[in-house]
DNA sequence: TCAGCATATAAATAAACATTTATATGATGA
DNA sequence: TCATCATATAAATGTTTATTTATATGCTGA
């Protein structure tokens, strides 16, 4: 079964030293998530927390798309789209450059899709291990 | 009114296979991330979008604590902490077991500690050139 | 049985949110 | 300039949500 490589989270970037220990197949971090940590993190996962939005942020990995491009890979209504885009760039997590006519958007840090694809096994594994409910 | 009934991750479709052929080349991706994928990764960010839900989550991260436990410790309302243990019982983020009179919470996956923690870190960096989303 | 503690649930409220429909803004080429 | 395309914004609506207050349920010892 999926298992995301453990070098994309040794990959993360941090300024304090961290004591990694293994548990339940996760690094778990030693060095601490203060309560303005958790805001940060609650806040950003808010901004994940819609599968449309998801959908956008995926569509927009690789690469600066169009918002036209994107409303017609999703099949969404445009405004629909400009109103994501206008959450995630909220929470600064799409870069926005024009050109002419078009606005192009880009997922602004890949460690986000890191992030995605951990809930997704981890939510693949809750619901194959659901023993305790 | 139609009440629609409320969706718990045991709701969302996971039967689709994953697909070990690589098709998004930008990220390290080993799998897919299909609709479904992206609807329980939404639903699970959903219940870590709230600060007081992450500072359970974090709470009962070393182990189970009884219910009343929590609430001295982050000094909220026992009725709100309990509404909070629901939802994240709802997405399975939580382990129950009972002794007695108390109710022991307790994390059921490490790995959304990672997740806290990449999420933060990301943060960090985004806001690097402001101090507030 | 009862009293008392631990926890859950109900009801109420205000705020936030996703989505749709309609309209406005802005750039470009004719 | 005008017409058109691309995108943003506004308004309206029904839903969800976090929190508080009040009450109910469940367990245990006396």
């Amino acid at each position: 079964m999926g298992k995301i490589k453990k070098q994309v989270l040794n990959d993360i970037p941090n300024s304090t030293p961290w004591n990694p220990a293994e548990q339940n197949n996760a690094v778990t971090f030693q060095y601490q998530l203060d309560d303005d940590h958790l805001q940060s993190a609650a806040f950003l996962a808010r901004s994940l927390s819609d599968s449309n939005r998801l959908r956008i942020l995926l569509s927009i990995s690789g690469g600066k798309k169009s918002v036209s491009a994107i409303v017609e890979e999703l099949d969404l209504s445009q405004p629909l789209v400009s109103h994501h885009l206008k959450e995630l760039k909220r929470s600064l997590l799409v870069k926005v450059e024009r050109e002419g006519p078009f606005i192009y958007y880009e997922l602004s840090d890949a460690r986000i899709l890191d992030v995605l694809r951990i809930l997704s096994d981890v939510a693949t594994d809750l619901l194959s291990s659901r023993k305790t409910f």
